[in-house]
RNA sequence: GGGGAGAUUGCGGAGCGGUCAAACGCAUCAGACUGUAAAUCUGCCGGCAAAUGCCUUCGGAGGUUCGAAUCCUCCUCUCCCCA
């Protein structure tokens, strides 16, 4: 393997990132890598809490790409073991618990998405249940007694929820445990995390260190907004781009989001490359500018990276006929009635464009609802489909009723 | 182990025997305006029903009462103080 020298290694690794402690003690892997010739070992953790990697997860992701393309080692961990316990980070509350099998299921998909990113054959995958579900109890107690509850507590999440009179179990202060053990399994010599993991990733470090390993470097990056422009983008929020939506989905959302985070998008989850970069910032400055243009490229850019080049026109092309020319989608899903009759709320309710009937009704007297682009406004019309009917509720969702 | 406070519809938070499907704020959803941006404004915001209406809900289980989110008993959980 032949390494590209240190500062364009350097360059690509700083890019987005906000932190990288301590950075000399980096540039000594890197030299050392470069003299033996032995590639640096990458560490990053999923929890496969949720079944699907959306856009917010993949700013770690890219960043292990990058490893990869320097030539280092990539191991992702699937956090089997610590997904029962929950990362605390960042929340207000304990998470829930969740069973074994959830958590293997969603780990078969990770890894398909995974790879839409990350070069399959150079990556190692490890599950941390291989050594946690082994671990005894002496163990355990040895790996605990290395830190104190002062030192959990200095955790601004803990802190707060103490503070806040609000209940933290112990078996969270397991969790930094676990991730820093997976280090030491591993010998990582970088972890990579969004900025919030800073502590888990410090705390690995310092077992490292107590278990006589080389210590890790940690790398955070940023935490990716989600649409809605303010709050992390997470599935749980429901403000999040998901890597295996649909072109239109992606583009759509993507058309959604506030101006203020395109160019976050751009930095942290695009392959454009630094000078393209460089270009977006000096658009998105200029008042001669509509924003809007810029995120229809972003939009672009985005369908391309997971769909290819004549997706991400075509998702263009259909963006533009239903939200600009407001005109009726060509594709869209098709429901087959047993009838021809039918009251409108049960109609928007049998198609799964509402959960129930008061749902329905309420969108109709919202004025969200439209047959063939006709507005309806009558909760209780009787509607009769003769021939095929569009059937559209909100902005965007659209059926197409079938005799 | 002892003492105290508390658990309300997604979140926060009123309510303290009937007028409570439960104030108010936030979020969601829909509409207007726009660029599916922001800000703003409007409506809705447990379910069923065309409807006076009915059903389910205020941590859980019982009870008192014509009537309970509101009172009593037991249970579960959380927080605080003392040990």
């Amino acid at each position: 393997m032949i390494f590209p020298p240190l500062n364009e290694q350097m360059d690509l690794i700083r890019r987005g990132t906000v932190d990288l402690l301590p950075e000399e003690e980096l540039v000594r892997k890197i030299e050392r890598s470069l003299s033996t010739g032995q590639p640096l070992v990458i560490k990053q953790g999923f929890d496969p809490t949720a079944p699907d990697i959306h856009l917010g997860h993949t700013v770690g992701i890219r960043k292990l790409r990058h490893f990869q393309q320097l030539g280092h080692q990539v191991v992702v961990i699937i956090g089997d073991y610590t997904a029962m316990v929950g990362d605390p980070s960042e929340k207000n509350s304990t998470r829930p618990r969740l069973t074994h099998d959830d958590v293997m299921a969603h780990a078969k998909t990770y890894q398909e998405q995974f790879f839409k990113i990350l070069n399959r054959e150079k990556t190692i995958v490890r599950f941390n249940g291989d050594w946690f579900s082994k671990m005894r109890f002496d163990e355990i107690m040895g790996l605990a007694a290395r830190f104190t509850v002062a030192r959990m507590l200095e955790r601004d999440d803990f802190a707060r929820r103490y503070a806040a009179l609000l209940p933290i179990s112990i078996h969270e202060f397991f969790y930094p445990l676990m991730q820093g053990y997976d280090s030491v399994v591993i010998k990582s010599d970088v972890e990579l995390g969004a900025t919030e993991q800073k502590f888990n990733l410090v705390i690995g470090r310092q077992i490292q260190k107590e278990y006589g390993i080389e210590p890790q470097i940690i790398l955070t990056l940023p935490v990716l907004e989600g649409v809605d422009g303010k709050q992390r983008m997470s599935k749980s929020l429901g403000n999040y781009i998901g890597i295996d939506e649909a072109p239109t989905e992606i583009y759509g959302k993507t058309m959604s989001i506030p101006d203020e985070v395109i160019y976050r998008y751009f930095e942290l989850i695009s392959d454009i490359d630094s000078d393209e970069l460089k270009h977006i910032a000096g658009l998105l400055a200029s008042p001669q500018t509509n924003p809007r243009d810029v995120k229809k490229y972003l939009g672009r850019t985005l369908v391309r990276m997971y769909h290819g080049e004549l997706a991400s026109t075509e998702a263009e092309t259909a963006f533009e006929q239903i939200f600009v020319k407001k005109n009726i989608p060509d594709e869209m899903p098709e429901f087959k009635l047993e009838t021809q009759v039918h009251r409108i709320d049960d109609l928007i309710v049998m198609a799964g464009l509402a959960e129930n009937k008061s749902e329905a009704r309420r969108l109709v007297q919202g004025g969200g609802v439209s047959l063939n682009s006709e507005k309806v406004t009558d909760p209780y019309a009787e509607i009769t489909v003769r021939e095929e009917t569009v059937l559209k509720v909100g902005k965007r969702k659209f059926i197409r009723l079938l005799n």
